[in-house]
DNA sequence: CTTGTAGATTGTCATGAATCAATTTTTTCT
DNA sequence: AGAAAAAATTGATTCATGACAATCTACAAG
């Protein structure tokens, strides 16, 4: 296990990405400590991907936001002052499965930067409906459109697995906002972004049928979400049903389906893609 | 005729918004104006009211932002300066009836000002499905999410009767929005309310029956975009039904079904809503 | 005046999808 | 490890909704 420790400490001294980290793990470590260790390379590049997460939290604690390698890439334009007052100003919190991290209606005093993990971003209906508008994976802000309305968060996000984020308070995130341009204007495409990545949903939600919904939702959490853990989709059924408004039973049903149609793997509750072409088609054909 | 413009021009000359201006004709006019002419001011009202939008637009022609009317509420942080920056590269152009504003897909080279009249904003879905986001009347602005994304215009919109719009250069609206921070706060605003917006229709047209959906629109319509013409929705079924989400048929059935029941009275194809209380009760048992 | 066209209306019908209930599997907690 | 709880599965049933077709209406163009 301690390799993996050193693995992650070298990762973060390093400020590298998510993205970098097989890459980096292949250049840098292979020669002077796994094989020292006797460790297959391609074993330790998988265990590391799936077990990411928890060894990610390990080295966030405490972490100074000026090194941290999880910040908002929309933080790379900051000064290293602009860093140390967020900073300070900051609170690093860990969230268990199945956690609220933000409640639906909640004045918001803090925005709230995720930085391991993955979570659930919905809203709340009328009569125990949720409707899942996105999952959320680091680095991303929470709570975005209620910054600049009336501070009230929109919509509850809850952890899907172990997961951490970052408090900043709301007032030092204005300021920064309103001191440095380049950082507003980042800040302004996030949350366009975000609004027309909403679009997109609208289509799919209201015009398509159940195969083309779900169709739809496992190709954005093979692609989005869970592109990082090995393409491997761990989601229940009722947080599916609710990312693409349809029952639990249509879910199950529909998922069988496709296994025998081999377009999906299910081992357990794990699902795996196995024919993208055949879903991408199922998806237009609405 | 006359005395519409003589009302008009006072509105125009004293920077009356929208809402202000029965008000103002009470106060104002009547004593110097309607009674001379012999005209009852509750008439007179009524009909500026219904007619407002074509003397409007006959207002409007060459107006200098700076003494514009019906300018965004947003562009009252401006200097002067700013204003007559802007003046000086815009274009005000009217648009007949059914005619396309902006055309999803199409690169975004102007901020459009929606100055007069009412369009509707729709996403357009594969195979001939349309989406209505929401019908837009002055004052706002048009494109908002694509702005400080791509500068691609995500939804389409078109006029749903004889509107105009004021077209912005993109560069320009840029810079005023670099150098102003108030503005820039503003508009910040404008597409947080506007994502905010999405999230309650989300929830509508993901959770609620036909129904529900028809009577969510209808209130919508009566208070936020018919408000203003003494609360006659006049649109075709097609367009009620690219907002609801369901089809043309569906909407005349429910709509008789109403009618029937005394809730909403059918003039025609203009609708007048007579028992609010009702819809707001069907909107909330879903 | 008449003719054409687009939109509105109405009823019927097929079907997609939710609900319900009963059973099995998996996970969690002690 | 074993019990309890939660989640997943499955089939049967019901209902809501969209699609189609035929007719009607109103307005515009010739």
């Amino acid at each position: 296990m301690t390799i993996y420790k050193e693995v992650f400490q070298a990762i973060s001294l390093h400020h590298l990405t998510n993205l970098s980290l097989v890459d980096y793990i292949c250049r840098e470590l292979s020669a002077s400590l796994i094989y020292r260790k006797g460790l297959i390379p391609s074993d330790l590049i998988q265990d590391v991907q799936c077990n990411k997460n928890y060894f990610l939290m390990e080295c966030l604690k405490d972490m100074n936001c000026r090194f941290c390698s999880m910040k908002s890439p929309l933080f790379k334009v900051l000064s290293d002052a602009e860093l140390e007052l967020i900073n300070c100003n900051k609170r690093h919190v860990v969230f268990r499965k199945g956690e609220i991290i933000v409640k639906q209606g909640a004045p918001m005093s803090h925005v709230i930067s995720f930085t391991s993990g993955i979570a659930k971003v919905y809203i709340e209906g009328s009569g125990d409906r949720n409707l899942v508008l996105q999952f959320i994976k680091p680095t991303n802000f929470l709570g975005a459109p209620g910054i600049y309305a009336d501070q009230v968060h929109y919509s509850s996000v809850r952890a899907v697995e172990e997961s951490s984020v970052c408090f900043i308070d709301l007032h030092v995130f204005k300021q920064v906002i309103r001191e440095n341009k380049r950082f507003a204007e980042s800040f302004m495409e996030l949350i366009s972004w975000d609004g027309i990545f909403n679009y997109e949903r609208f289509n799919c939600l209201t015009h398509k049928n159940i195969h083309g919904r779900l169709a739809d939702s496992l190709i954005y959490l093979h692609e989005k979400i869970f592109n990082d853990r090995g393409n491997k989709i761990a989601l229940s059924r009722q947080d599916m049903a609710e990312l693409t408004g349809m029952s639990k039973d249509s879910v199950i049903r529909i998922l069988k389906e496709l296994e025998k149609e081999e377009v999906i793997e299910n081992d357990g509750s794990i699902i795996q893609v196995k024919n993208m072409d055949r879903l991408i088609k199922i998806s237009e054909l609405s």
